[in-house]
RNA sequence: GGGCUCGUAGAUCAGCGGAAGAUCGCCCCCUUGGCAUGGGGGAGGCCUCGGGUUCAAAUCCCGACGAGUCCA
């Protein structure tokens, strides 16, 4: 390995190759009393309130400097369409991370590969990047950031150094730290190291001054390969199809360096910390005030950059740190929101990266919701656990559990609740193992499907010809399997199965006999059709697509990217597809969006979607450059998934949407008709569901609806008349909500309503929300009439009541229209009674508190009667059962019954 | 993507197979010159929806819908 690091550059300079006498690592240095690497933990900082640096340069100087540096060497600046000359925080051209990481993780993993070439070569950039992995050490440790931007420059070799390599590397550093930065030569060790990550190895020089590493240079020519036979790690690595000059600068820190200041956060986030000062009373609490002003630059990125919190994925990240702020807001008592924090951090920022501005909107938004939200979590919270501790007294590590795990209240805020009931709480030390113990079991589901890559490869004509429904075409493979037989023709127009899009349907015609095709689907480049019947190898066939099947889901799928601009446009630049699956009757589409959908914007997608298919706009489908796609329109492509390759199709609706997107479509919008949305619910948080059909679809579920709406009419109309007829949608969607059904049940509840009332004469409504209103009450007063009992009832039974001889007991058996339970009830309030009454559903015994008696046996025994059992408390019983024809009898009985037991007792 | 909770009065929740409850809030009355307060009374429930088990379901089982939360 050593020969690795041998460079000309260190021997022309006089730099000694030494081995440091703490860590044992080499390292090259112009310095021969030098002993140590000059990195952390070997030497301690010796730059803070002493720069070596001439003067002390801001982020903006230092990233201005090494990108014009880079360029004045011939490395380009590269330009994405949405946020400038950065790729997002939010990896979205790639599906394997959330967030980006590092300045190399832009070129991951279509570029390392060298499946897709570099969009220039070579290239220098300074990328916005967050990694939580040290989210507790932030703010703490006056290092360690969220949010950071790694600057680099890159080149990628096809042969050893096509471009450069080592040498000019290392002289490029070398010459931008003495003339950009300031820094003597002699001041700067390079210390050797391997590098690792992401799959991919290669040897390393870190650069180290004043014990910081400003910056680590990378030459990535491994990655990993079971077969390899470099052994590191005990992992096996071959060669990299290129050599990858992989540079990281750290933004921050070079400047920190050129500044000396205390910690990092005074030179990187200078302002915020100012505002944070001012804004609170008591600033001992130096980590949190640091974390904070740390905390709100990550979340204006990621909020920036859309990310919409959730409880999955990059969005889960975001939520993560909002809570985490607001917390450290109130420990700080902080007389600022998060919003207001951070939409001025978004002020801050705004001259280096415009487009973070242009959200504030919703993030805005979008952190109200939140705060919120979050303070409604914790003060449910405080109710529980004021529950918990009126009951046992203590909070355990289970109950800590239960708090975190299922209703997410940290366990110091449960300490701080807690103390305020004088309850001391002990947080396991292993708290946070605990959690992860819970979550062991859960284990992902394995996708292990091997890929054939002996097929033929199937030439497709669908993308010649979006509209192609008939083709000639060879069998040039065919297997029978448990599903039909298996068959790969030479060309086919066919759609398979993937994207959201099903299969096409259809016919091969072979020796002029059609034979169904089931289904289509892809495996690699081959394209098998599944037929019912056998044929033979070699025979040529005439393949017929069955066109409504297929026009229908083209309708569908055009329409999803329709409705995608739509909402985009109604919403904003955060709305993402979540996912899609397109039917023959109906499409939906999800995405990201941080509030339910509102009646009213329902209608308003609608109709913005409508405009776009009255606009006729023509759709562009071409195949493009990777790198050309991604210039022109940017990752706003890869909602849909990220496709492989270099070449990928991209469907335009100029206006609309862009997207990659391997499906059939329309050429124009106005062959959509129209569309019409169905229905839309929340399936995660912060993702929703949007359900609609294009087309005649949309006539059919209007047809529907109509049907529908007035089947309901004429179920009312005994009773009641509705004059006006318009908004049938909205009419029928607030009915089911009235009655909180959905459309397949309303007929049905409706009737069960007009069942539960008394008839009346005819009355006349407006609109059938109305009619369902009056309905409702007048239902819910029926009930209620039900339960009251009037008096006169029970005087009179009571005045008929049978007197058991020699007692003053008196037992009344009887039936009756109200609640059984409600007339025993009343009855016995006054002493001296047994009742029993039967209502028509169940027949019930009560007996006065002065009356010595357990009705159970006997509300058992006369169940029985009745086909069915009984029981209940000793002074109240409930019986039943199917033979209702026995229920005088079963009066007669238990009237007899009681007699009995009373006397018996005398 | 996986897990764990929860849907009962306007709000927070209890009840967890046998007459739907508590606290706060709301309305009325009494106490005061007026207010805070105190005392008394009252209104307010498709117990989310559907299916099943049962003589009997808010309660048990299944499903749908809605909400919260943790992990990757």
């Amino acid at each position: 390995m050593q020969k690795e690091y041998d460079l000309q550059f260190f021997h022309n300079n006089g730099y000694i190759r030494k081995k440091c006498k703490a860590c044992g690592d080499y390292f090259w240095t112009l310095d021969a009393q030098a002993e140590l690497c000059g990195d952390q933990p070997c030497v301690k900082f010796n730059f803070i309130g002493n720069s070596l640096t001439k003067k002390p340069l801001t982020l903006a100087d230092v990233r201005e400097n090494f990108l014009s540096f880079f360029e004045k060497h011939d490395h380009s600046r590269l330009h994405y369409p949405e946020t400038g000359q950065r790729c997002p925080v939010i990896a979205r051209w790639r599906s394997d991370i959330y967030l980006t990481i590092a300045s190399i993780a832009d070129f991951q993993p279509h570029v390392t590969s060298g499946i897709v070439p570099p969009p220039a070569n070579p290239l220098v950039i300074s990328q916005p990047c967050i990694r939580l992995n040290d989210l507790d050490e932030v703010g703490k440790s006056g290092r360690h950031l969220t949010t950071f931007e790694m600057m680099g420059h890159h080149a990628f070799n096809k042969n050893i150094d096509e471009i450069y390599w080592k040498e000019e590397t290392v002289v490029y550093c070398d010459e931008f730290f003495r003339t950009k930065i300031g820094i003597p030569r002699e001041a700067i060790n390079y210390k050797e190291q391997l590098w690792i990550g992401g799959g991919n190895a290669g040897p390393c020089v870190e650069v180290l001054d004043g014990g910081l590493e400003i910056a680590t240079l990378v030459f990535m020519n491994l990655k990993e390969d079971e077969h390899g036979e470099t052994l590191i790690e005990g992992k096996h690595y071959a060669p990299n199809p290129l050599n990858i000059v992989d540079t990281g600068y750290g933004l921050e820190r070079v400047a920190w360096f050129t500044t000396g200041t205390p910690t990092v956060y005074e030179t990187a986030v200078p302002k915020m910390l100012t505002l944070l000062y001012d804004a609170i009373k008591d600033t001992s609490d130096k980590a949190s005030i640091y974390a904070l002003a740390d905390h709100s630059k990550c979340l204006s990125f990621m909020l920036g950059d859309g990310i919409v919190p959730s409880n999955v994925k990059a969005g889960y990240l975001a939520r993560l740190m909002i809570r985490r702020s607001i917390r450290f807001l109130e420990k700080l008592q902080c007389e600022l929101t998060l919003q207001q924090l951070v939409e001025q951090q978004l002020e801050y920022l705004g001259k280096e990266f415009p487009s973070l501005k242009k959200r504030k909107d919703q993030v805005g938004e979008i952190l109200d919701i939140e705060t919120r939200r979050f303070s409604d979590t914790l003060s449910k919270g405080e109710g529980l656990i004021k529950r918990i501790l009126k009951e046992k007294q203590t909070i355990d590590p289970n109950a800590l559990i239960m708090l975190y795990d299922t209703h997410g209240i940290p366990p110091d805020v449960v300490q701080n609740i807690a103390q305020k009931e004088n309850v001391m709480v002990f947080i396991p030390p292993n708290f946070d193992s605990m959690i992860a113990l819970l979550h062991s079991h859960e284990k992902p589901e394995e996708g292990t499907s091997e890929v054939r890559t002996d097929l033929p490869v199937t030439r497709p004509l669908y993308y010649d010809d979006h509209y192609m429904k008939e083709f000639d075409a060879k069998i040039v493979w065919q297997q029978t399997t448990a599903r039909g037989t298996e068959v790969i023709l030479d060309k086919t127009a066919f759609y398979p199965e993937g994207g959201g899009q099903p299969a096409d349907k259809g016919v091969l015609i072979v020796h002029g006999k059609p034979l169904q095709v089931v289904h289509v689907e892809k495996v690699a480049d081959s394209i098998i059709h599944i037929l019912e019947h056998p044929v033979n190898l070699g025979e040529e066939t005439h393949g017929k697509i069955d066109w409504d099947h297929r026009y229908a889901l083209m309708k569908h799928h055009t329409g999803t990217h329709v409705v995608n601009g739509a909402l985009r446009r109604l919403f904003g630049e955060h709305i993402w597809q979540a996912g899609s699956q397109l039917g023959v009757t109906e499409a939906r589409f999800d995405f990201a969006h941080y509030k339910p959908i509102a009646e009213d914007e329902i209608k308003k997608i609608e109709s913005i979607a409508n405009e776009f298919v009255r606009q006729s706009v023509p759709v562009e489908k071409k195949v493009m450059e990777r790198n050309n796609a991604e210039r022109e329109y940017g990752f706003r492509l890869y909602q849909g998934g990220v496709p492989p390759g270099n070449l990928i199709r991209v469907l335009n609706l100029p206006g609309i949407d862009v997207e990659a997107c391997g499906g059939t479509h329309l050429n124009n919008t106005k062959e959509i008709e129209k569309i019409r949305i169905l229905k839309t619910e929340r399936i995660q948080d912060g993702v929703n569901r949007i359900t609609f059909a294009a087309g005649k679809m949309a006539d059919i579920y209007q047809k529907e609806e109509n049907e529908l709406y007035h089947r309901v009419i004429m179920l009312l109309a005994p009773e009641y008349a509705v004059t006006n007829n318009e908004n049938i949608s909205e009419q029928l969607r607030e009915v089911e909500k009235i009655f909180s059904v959905s459309a397949d049940q309303l007929e049905k509840t409706l009737q069960r309503f007009l069942n539960g009332t008394t008839k009346k004469n005819k009355i006349s409504f407006l609109n059938l929300v109305d009619a369902g209103n009056h309905l409702f009450n007048e239902w819910k007063n029926v009930q209620k009439q039900k339960k009251v009992v009037s008096s006169d009832i029970i005087e009179r039974l009571q005045h008929d009541a049978f007197q058991i001889p020699g007692t003053t007991i008196k037992i009344i058996s009887s039936r009756s229209e109200i609640d059984a339970i409600a007339i025993a009830g009343a009855i016995i309030r006054e002493p001296g009674y047994v009742a029993h009454i039967y209502d028509g559903k169940k027949l019930v015994s009560a007996a006065s508190n002065n009356v010595e008696i357990d009705l159970r046996p006997l509300a058992s025994e006369i169940g029985k009667l009745l086909g069915g059992s009984g029981g209940g408390k000793p002074k109240l019983t409930q019986c039943g059962g199917p033979n209702r024809d026995k229920i005088n009898e079963a009066l007669q009985t238990a009237k007899q019954i009681t007699i009995q037991q009373l006397k018996k007792q005398k």
